[in-house]
RNA sequence: AGAGAGGUGUCCGAGUGGUUGAAGGAGCACGCCUGGAAAGCGUGUAUACCCGCAAGGGUAUCGAGGGUUCGAAUCCCUUCCUCUCUGCCA
């Protein structure tokens, strides 16, 4: 794919970060296991040097053109024409070179920001070394497993039963992993949505809804592009990705933004379909309600002064514990690992719900502090109390992703006849038992 | 989708080749004035990068990209967006 550049990134500040933090941004990268990290945190430094002084040398070409220009202007006016052809003859040979030095800068600003793009974020201090999943830390296990009788299913095995997800209807229509939600199940969908936008408009958040189809800008706003336009579905005719969560046009509403501190917190939530095309990401597990390229999914966004990150942080975990805790769903919290991490996240926590017929924990949620990674690429500052430009920081999390939600309602509350619905949904369903 | 109009600073709005980073107004901030407020007066009020310990200075930016020119907000090309009319449509 064509990997456009976009303009005015402070992604300068990046690089002083790298210059001023050396150390830390490359024991940050191997706690990710990014390969080759000393000789690419070089190459960015030795680029932006010699940017630097290629910048300093056409600028003062520019500056004595203008002179130049300005001076020509004056003996028009004052109809001193020939000096002031004079003049002119000389220009040509700054000219040539300032049109030389330019190309030059725009070539070590466009290799540099190319390096800047495949740099992840730095992980946080308390974040774990390790290379998979199974190094993540575990924080908490909550709520009791379910003993379920004899002869429990699994979901995929209870939506035939009881006929209220098919599968088989979404192969026809679109392909495997669309799945048509019939009946009881579409309501089951529908009162886990309005549940939880209704919990999130309690808990402060604002609720919005975003476009689900975004622009390449949007794309590279929160870290998809350039790094995983593969996951994206594209409608290349409009040059338009479909998301693969609400983060993306929620959190892009907020680029090119320059806020004031009174504008702190900022919380959004939406609800909206999301898209990703999981390529090569088949196989074991993925049976049922368990990988879908189509899901519903009610995002929480938060946009906060860089002081209070944290703090944030650990309320959006509790919060959506408190939705697992609500839906009496057996859940744990992770602390995922460097090497589990996603691109652009500083730390992240994982919520898991264990899924009683699968015998399976299924992730459900993933909560995030970017810290200014996103901001730095959205340019989404503020002006701090010194009346300073400062870069915002971002989070989100998903509260919930329904589909895992789905399953594991539908294993952990089933009996010898059907499945009765959790209480808090009942209100919202009209109905308290499938089957 | 076709025809036309337009995109200028926080906002409104001037500006059709030469000290224009950009008139004027509003807003906002600070100061003066006031018993307090309003009005009035004065000052200030973009962002990025670069040089500099700093003070300060340089370069760029008038939707975006490219071109013409010694010099462009102003001319040309491309593109995006908005508005109006026509067409189509949930």
């Amino acid at each position: 794919m064509h990997i456009q550049i976009l303009r005015d990134f402070t992604f300068m500040l990046q690089v002083n970060f790298i210059e001023e933090n050396f150390e830390q941004v490359l024991e940050g990268l191997r706690k990710r296991n990014f390969a080759h990290a000393e000789s690419i945190l070089h190459t960015v430094l030795d680029l932006d040097k010699k940017r630097k002084s290629t910048q300093l040398e056409r600028d003062q070409l520019q500056a004595e053109s203008n002179v130049i220009s300005k001076r020509i202007g004056l003996l028009l006016r004052d109809g001193n024409k020939e000096e002031a052809e004079n003049i002119k003859a000389r220009t040509s040979e700054i000219k040539s070179s300032i049109k030389q030095f330019e190309e030059q800068y725009v070539t070590y600003e466009e290799e540099l920001k190319q390096v800047l793009y495949t740099l992840p974020n730095v992980p946080h201090s308390s974040v774990p070394a390790g290379k998979s999943a199974d190094d993540n830390e575990l924080i908490l296990e909550s709520g009791t497993i379910p003993a379920l009788h004899q002869g429990k299913k699994p979901h995929w095995e209870l939506i035939k039963d009881f006929d209220i997800i098919d599968f088989d209807l979404g192969v026809k229509i679109s392909g495997a992993g669309f799945p048509v939600y019939k009946g009881k199940g579409a309501r089951l969908q529908r009162a886990l949505v309005n549940f939880f936008l209704d919990e999130a408009q309690k808990a402060g958040y604002t609720e919005v809804q975003p476009p689900i189809l975004v622009n390449e800008d949007s794309g590279y706003g929160t870290g998809q592009l350039p790094d995983k336009e593969g996951q994206m579905y594209e409608a290349t005719a409009d040059k338009l990705y479909l998301i693969p969560t609400a983060e993306v046009p929620i959190t892009n509403m907020y680029r090119d933004v320059i806020l004031q501190e009174s504008d702190f917190p900022i919380k959004n939530v939406g609800f909206t379909p999301c898209f990703r095309r999981e390529a090569g990401s088949w196989g074991a597990h993925v049976r049922g309600l368990n990988r879908l390229h189509q899901f519903d999914k009610v995002e929480i966004v938060q946009i906060a002064h860089p002081d209070q990150s944290y703090e944030i942080l650990e309320e959006m975990n509790l919060y959506v514990q408190s939705l697992l805790n609500k839906l009496n769903l057996p859940y744990r919290v992770l602390k995922l690992c460097g090497g589990d991490m996603g691109f652009t996240s500083a730390l992240t926590y994982d919520m898991e719900v264990y899924s009683a017929a699968q015998e399976r924990w299924l992730e459900v949620s993933s909560v995030s502090n970017f810290e200014n990674f996103q901001a730095n690429r959205l340019k989404l500052r503020f002006k701090n109390e010194e009346g300073k430009m400062q870069l915002a920081h971002t989070l989100n999390g998903s509260a919930l992703a329904l589909p895992r939600i789905v399953a594991a309602i539908l294993e952990n509350n089933q009996d010898e006849n059907g499945i009765s619905m959790p209480e808090i949904l009942q209100p919202y369903l009209g109905f308290d038992r499938i089957g």
